[in-house]
DNA sequence: CCTTGTGGAGACAACGTTATCTCACTACGA
DNA sequence: TCGTAGTGAGATAACGTTGTCTCCACAAGG
């Protein structure tokens, strides 16, 4: 069986103009077929099925855009931090399982923190005709998309909130999730809590750092800046400094750690120096196999697939016509106690 | 300070018929100053640049594409499994990242292993005339994207070969890395080897369960079917046949799992029963933990990131004009010993 | 002086599709 | 018999761009 058709050379792709020679009947009656308008005649439906079939023929989703008034091209940007991290790949496939369901396919793209990286994928975006974009963003000005939301492109920002534009927003509370957390330490005897956070320039991280200190504050401890560390990005970074507060004249008897890969590096810095039964620790976020090391480590757990959900509705909302006022949506954390973070300050060998 | 342009109304976005006639020029010199072609007077440049800047304009990349010559989308799908699971996340991402430097963006899709939403999200994307395809198909026909091939699109596959089309691909070698890491158990002793593997209709999952029986016969141990579970998708899945295993009357003294999940389902069943110090492990595809679970899992690693540079790179090298014979890569595994893979069978208590 | 060449810029058509208008034909009532 | 409404289908223009052709101004050469 030869594949070939008739009329059609390789490189190209049979046309409406293609269909319609074949089935005899002019373009705009296999545009009607196409689009499944009921006004044809089933004889020649029929026709123009089995010519486009025969020729292969697939619908030019650009083209067919450009010309019809509501200008749809179908895809939405979802643009995260990156991809490859479980939280912004979940959110992502979350959101993939809405869009499929209304025919949209994804443009993905990852920031990396970098704020000019963000503006560039973010107006590339646009070039693209995207219908609508949701977006964590990298950057704390965000005055550059009022250009795009007066172009009628919704935005709907996930995890961090808009700066200085008006646009949706579903965040996590990050802040009392913190707070929770390190009031629970509190609650098991200890006053050195150790606070390793990422770059003091993200929201998230910012947030999780206020409700560390509200949760101090409530409880009467001071700030001990000895204990803080910030502007951590890696499994590493958190490993070293982890292990040097450890390590300290006076150490920390418990630890809040802002994000997974600091979790993961403080696990490391107090098992190699077999502490794990000693020193407490909470993470934020929750992680595959937490619940396998030993201790099983507590955390505070995020619901990206819930905050993809609801950004992926508010913003087909926004796509069909929702023109109210900006919303803005907090999802809640839950804290799940695992062993980590129950461990009770030991001094002298007793328990307090 | 108010954002707002002259002659534009919200909802809709400047064309260069805009810029024109604010920098009063000609259609055809914005577009030569827009694509920087040289032969445009310095004044004219600066005064359409200016123009274009003040009306935020920005090109429309699908009405571009659809008059230049080569057509070209910029624009690139990729199709994975299931963009969640790390394994698809990270080679999304290495491939976002060369896509990136040559200005393409990524349609992302997930298959979930059902081989009609491969069909359809893969037509789809010829309906976006996407510039070329990088796939892990879940299907075994692949003789459907002959017409695209014919039309122009270049694929990729990865991960799992393309069956009845003549097709780039880039593989791990699955059966190889397999076999050794079941030879690895048998060089410690053991000779009641469990295997547990995913669907068998899943190109890599045959490939490792052959491996396993490559390595089983060449060391003259026999076939033993009470000890191989297939078809299994789930963590869950994989705990309760380990377990059903473990609690057999001839129970396996080592186990070969053959997809991360699976690692983990045997695991936790491993664990429940206190085994852990008795029953040795290994799995294919490394994750991030296994060398800090007690014992750290021993596993077979493949290299994702390698994967999908070789993939990207034979794809660019298609859209840019490359019409050699399709070309087969495959990627080798890492065997990475951390424990579990090196427990010695015990009988009554002595070391053999 | 005229011819020829060159470089810069506009006019126009076309990419593949859909919106709108028009027209031919049928059916029906007066 | 004719007019009228309704229906199905084609002709044409347009979406926002780029390819091609043309034209004009100017410079250089004879």
């Amino acid at each position: 069986m030869v594949d070939v058709v008739p009329g059609r050379s390789p490189g190209s792709r049979a046309t409406m103009k293609d269909v319609a020679a074949l089935a005899r009947v002019s373009l705009k009656t296999v545009s009607r077929v196409v689009n499944d308008e009921p006004t044809v005649n089933a004889v020649l439906v029929e026709r123009v099925r089995r010519a486009a079939s025969q020729l292969h023929y697939q619908p030019h989703f650009g083209a067919s855009a450009l010309r019809r008034r509501d200008g749809r091209s179908s895809t939405i940007a979802v643009l995260l931090e990156d991809l490859s991290n479980p939280f912004s790949a979940v959110i992502y496939r979350a959101v993939e399982e809405m869009a499929i369901a209304r025919g949209v396919s994804l443009l993905g793209g990852s920031f990396d923190e970098d704020p000019q990286r963000e503006r560039e994928l973010t107006l590339r975006m646009s070039r693209y005709r995207v219908d609508g974009v949701i977006i964590a963003p990298a950057s704390r000005d965000h005055q550059y998309l009022r250009q795009e939301q007066m172009a009628g492109v919704p935005f709907v920002f996930i995890d961090r909130p808009p700066h200085l534009l008006d646009a949706d927003a579903v965040l996590s509370d990050s802040r009392e999730g913190t707070a929770q957390a390190v009031k629970h330490l509190m609650r098991h005897g200890h006053q050195r809590i150790a606070f390793l956070g990422d770059l003091a320039s993200i929201y998230t991280a910012e947030e999780r750092f206020q409700g560390y200190v509200d949760a101090l504050t409530s409880g009467g401890l001071s700030i001990d800046a000895a204990l803080i560390a910030r502007d951590l990005r890696t499994i590493e970074a958190a490993e070293i400094v982890a292990g040097a507060l450890l390590d300290s004249p006076s150490p920390p008897t418990a630890f809040f750690a802002g994000r997974n890969p600091l979790t993961i590096g403080t696990v490391r810095a107090i098992r190699q120096r077999g502490l794990q039964t000693n020193v407490a620790l909470v993470g934020f976020d929750d992680f595959l196999l937490a619940d396998l090391l030993e201790p099983a480590i507590t955390v505070v757990a995020q619901d990206p697939v819930a905050i993809a959900h609801e950004a992926a509705t508010m913003l087909f909302a926004r796509i069909d016509g929702d023109d109210g006022p900006s919303k803005k949506k907090i999802v809640e954390t839950t804290f799940i106690s695992r062993g980590s973070g129950e461990i009770r300050l030991v001094i002298n060998g007793n328990s307090r």
